[in-house]
RNA sequence: GGAGAGGUAGCGAAGUCCGGCCGUAACGCGCUCGACUCGAAAUCGAGUUAUCCGCAAGGGUACGUGGGUUCGAAUCCCACCCUCUCCGCCA
């Protein structure tokens, strides 16, 4: 959410970060309204000073046994007129914050301005792609061929674009999982968190899943609950209506969920394989950051994702989204693209953002500033540490061997018995 | 699912029966500053809700949420939400 103020006198700005997202967003009727908001205000609260200032009066008058029915009449009149413009007030009111709620965050002045993923600035590379002397085949294949996706019984239990993972590799989404999660704590500092997997609409409100993206949750029936499309939703709501103290910032935490998306709108898309799932784990990151510090934050965020891709000795690069590619609480976000030889593409394994105050904002979320009483809005962070199911298709494609077996990297055998290869049946 | 208790500032909590002199909200804790001290603890003193409109002066709002009664509601009435305790059921 913005600022309103700040949406008032920087209206020029806003009018341009919105085109750059291309979001046909109409600010002028939202104008007409505040003023039309601001003036009822004025008018209500002019009526109600009155109306304190009589009634102080009238219990004056009562104690000493003056008569008070004139007073009694002309208020009277006065709480009618209040209770309507109160109501005008109120529903005005409700328009505003429900239109405020649906604007993007401002991109980051240092976004590049674009219209969609070939836009995006590429920022680096690490690694190199592997050499196969032999056509690589995609993770699908090889990971249905080895025995471990289980893609037509997922379809039986439940319905497309969701996978039963067996033997190896439902072992290997747990030695994953762990190994990320132990890199997180142990060498980055992060709190481990095991949240609820279902949130209410505050927390949803609150990282800005809704009130405009409703159809890419799953909503339990009968009730306001909501399956959680990323960690990112509870640990961040965390600390939402919560004061903390500035020698807590920046607060770094990281928690395994499954996440589940109802992936509304992207019917063509990746149908094979499990690359994009209904219900998928993920390792989540969120730094909830000092205002001052949190682009510094930013590039710790994404080195920690990184990290784990080293480890792993994948090949990837990292990529700044532009205007027409930042997701819709974020200010800036790069996204990490791992190398996958058997799709011979570039695909997306995390997404590190900085929303600045854009949550904050939405759920309160503040500090306390020393040497100052004003409360000041946090900076929020979230990145993926990593997708667990994308890093498992990326292991299984860029270690795979010509005899269609797959070499588990190094530093994942321990977590696994180690186990060093899984061979064909 | 049943019975009971509760929701007031950063935290705990008084106030509710009996509406106005109780929301810059008693009292306690915490926090900030100061005094005392070589320093600290203890003690003493001062300060400390948030938010909105407004250039300002000033004013408004908020006692879980939403309604109602009233000139006036933390306080009375209605509905709902949440938390806790006990009972039942349950991995």
């Amino acid at each position: 959410m913005l600022d309103i103020k700040f949406l008032r006198s920087q209206l020029d700005q806003v009018k341009s970060a919105l085109r750059k997202r291309h979001s046909t967003i109409d600010l002028e009727s939202f104008l007409k309204t505040d003023v039309q908001r601001r003036s009822l205000l004025q008018e209500v609260e002019e009526l109600k000073g009155l109306r304190n200032k009589t009634s102080a009066e009238v219990a004056q008058k009562k104690r000493n046994n003056d008569d008070v029915s004139e007073l009694l009449e002309q208020m009277a009149s006065v709480s009618k007129r209040i209770k309507v413009l109160d109501g005008e007030l109120k529903e005005v009111d409700t328009r505003t914050r429900e239109f405020l709620l649906t604007i993007p965050n401002i991109p980051h002045g240092d976004v590049p301005v674009g219209r969609d993923e070939n836009d995006n600035r590429i920022e680096r590379f690490w690694g190199k792609k592997p050499t196969l002397d032999f056509p690589p085949k995609e993770h699908w294949e090889l990971g249905t061929d080895l025995g471990g996706l289980d893609f037509p019984r997922a379809t039986k239990l439940t319905g497309s674009r969701f996978v039963v993972l067996k033997g190896w590799a439902a072992r290997m989404e747990r030695a994953l999982i762990n190994f990320m999660i132990d890199v997180h704590t142990h060498e980055h500092g992060y709190t481990e968190i095991m949240p609820p997997v279902i949130v209410n609409k505050d927390s949803l409100l609150g990282t800005g899943q809704l009130p405009k993206f409703a159809e890419d949750l799953f909503k339990l029936e009968n009730s306001d609950y909501y399956l959680i499309p990323t960690a990112e939703v509870p640990l961040t709501n965390l600390f939402r209506d919560e004061i903390l103290n500035e020698e807590d910032l920046p607060c770094a935490l990281t928690a395994f969920t499954p996440c589940f998306r109802s992936e509304a709108g992207s019917y063509g898309k990746d149908t094979k394989g499990i690359i994009r799932q209904h219900q998928f784990d993920k390792v989540e990151m969120v730094r909830i950051a000092h205002p001052d510090h949190s682009y510094e934050d930013l590039e710790l965020l994404v080195g920690h994702a990184e990290d784990i891709l080293q480890k792993l000795g994948l090949h990837y690069r990292v990529v700044t989204l532009c205007t027409g590619d930042l997701g819709f609480s974020a200010a800036k976000t790069y996204d990490i693209e791992v190398w996958l030889p058997g799709q011979n593409k570039y695909r997306e394994i995390s997404s590190c953002s900085n929303c600045e105050d854009f949550q904050g904002r939405r759920a309160n979320i503040r500090f306390n500033p020393k040497g100052s009483t004003k409360k000041l809005l946090v900076h929020t962070l979230n990145g993926s540490g990593l997708a667990v199911g994308r890093t498992m298709v990326a292991i299984i494609e860029n270690y795979q061997q010509k005899d269609g077996s797959v070499v588990i990297p190094d530093v994942l055998r321990p977590y696994m018995d180690g186990i060093d290869i899984i061979q064909p049946r």
